[in-house]
DNA sequence: CTTGTAGTGGAACGATCATTCTATAACAAG
DNA sequence: CTTGTTATAGAATGATCGTTCCACTACAAG
């Protein structure tokens, strides 16, 4: 038999990714793809259908390589609200570190470049932020159940209120990289989540 | 004397705003500002030097046209905290009367596309990001007059958490354009704050 | 060795981009 | 009318885009 086909090409999304991540889906071009990737323009071709296909390999791969671990203290069995804390940390310690092409988040920055009749980018803009109120609210929900101050639909409301309010931090923190600012804001999220959860005020 | 020169053009500028925001700055080709304007090419680079120049004129448009009315009634004389709540609802009606071209934020929008080397853009956004802290720190101290709860400090980092946070409303508000979900998240923040300020556990 | 496949480097293609230029129409002032 | 200015429609330009194609290399299996 013939030489084995490429062993599915993880090293060329993870590249596809950070470029992708870094300079925004509309201004990377193919050019810019093989020379950051180091693979071929056939290469590219022979394993996704385009642009857009391997864009969307690197949107499911962002999923694996970035949010599944840093949103892992969150999706644990019995995570509180602390465990959101840690979730907030765990990505701004990668920008700290240098792990990270930049600052902000892929899923964010291409909501607001993705036109709205892309309905294949969209569904996995949709999974990101489903998933982020998924965990948010089992966290907020266990937090709930020593005190039991909230009902279901305010703890729905503040995991909604809780993924829109992260997603502004990080689309805003690809304008201001100032790690005290943002963990300012963090800190601040935390306090006012324990805060209802303790229903000091109703 | 010959023909006096164009009135200032608010009419391409206001015209180009809209397809900016709708679409984005690196898809709306010069192509799509001369048939949506109706300002034949030459028109359009006799009043700007470029496409950029042009999309600059449009960021400081959407300064005057959509943000200073918007923002009004935390801008003003006495604004407290409810005056947040009514800046958050001028846009969401806004949108529901189909005024703007679609949802989201114009410089939201912007941040997750803008290059980093982009210094007069970046400076713009940067203009924006302040003046919505600055307005929300004086609603908010405002309002903390009648209880002196928050510190001088607390209240800046407040006003901060909001900003962050009311970014995050417009950004996903591209993702999902569901007013009874984005009022929910209005009437989350402003109920946070307000308890921040009657600082019911501290 | 030969053979077949995977992958490469880069030319080629047609489309589209931002920008410039030209010829012309519209109109105000003399 | 003529003259001067503004703006138009659209051709032209040169660059770059995503995509396709092809000659060639590397290598594994027979």
């Amino acid at each position: 038999m013939p030489r084995v086909k490429s062993e599915s090409r993880t090293a060329l999304v993870d590249s596809a990714l950070k470029t992708f991540w870094k300079t925004g889906y509309h201004v990377v071009s193919m050019g810019d793809l093989v020379r950051e990737t180091g693979v071929s323009r056939g290469g590219i071709y022979s394993d996704f259908s385009g642009k857009q296909d391997l864009f969307h390999a690197c949107l499911d791969r962002y999923q694996e390589v970035v949010v599944t671990p840093a949103f892992a203290p969150v999706e644990a069995e019995g995570a509180g609200i602390d465990a959101i804390g840690d979730y907030l940390n765990n990505l701004l310690n990668r920008v700290k570190d240098g792990n990270d092409p930049g600052l902000g988040c892929l899923v964010v920055n291409t909501i607001g470049q993705i036109e709205p009749e892309d309905e294949a980018t969209r569904a996995r803009l949709d999974h990101h932020s489903n998933r982020l109120v998924r965990g948010f609210k089992a966290a907020i929900t266990h937090e709930n159940q020593k005190s039991g101050t909230l009902s279901d639909a305010e703890i729905n409301t503040l995991a909604n209120f809780t993924m829109v309010s992260v997603q502004g931090l990080w689309g805003y923190s690809r304008a201001r990289a100032d790690l005290t600012f943002l963990r300012d804001y963090c800190d601040t999220l935390i306090k006012l989540l324990k805060s209802q959860v303790q229903g000091a005020d109703r």
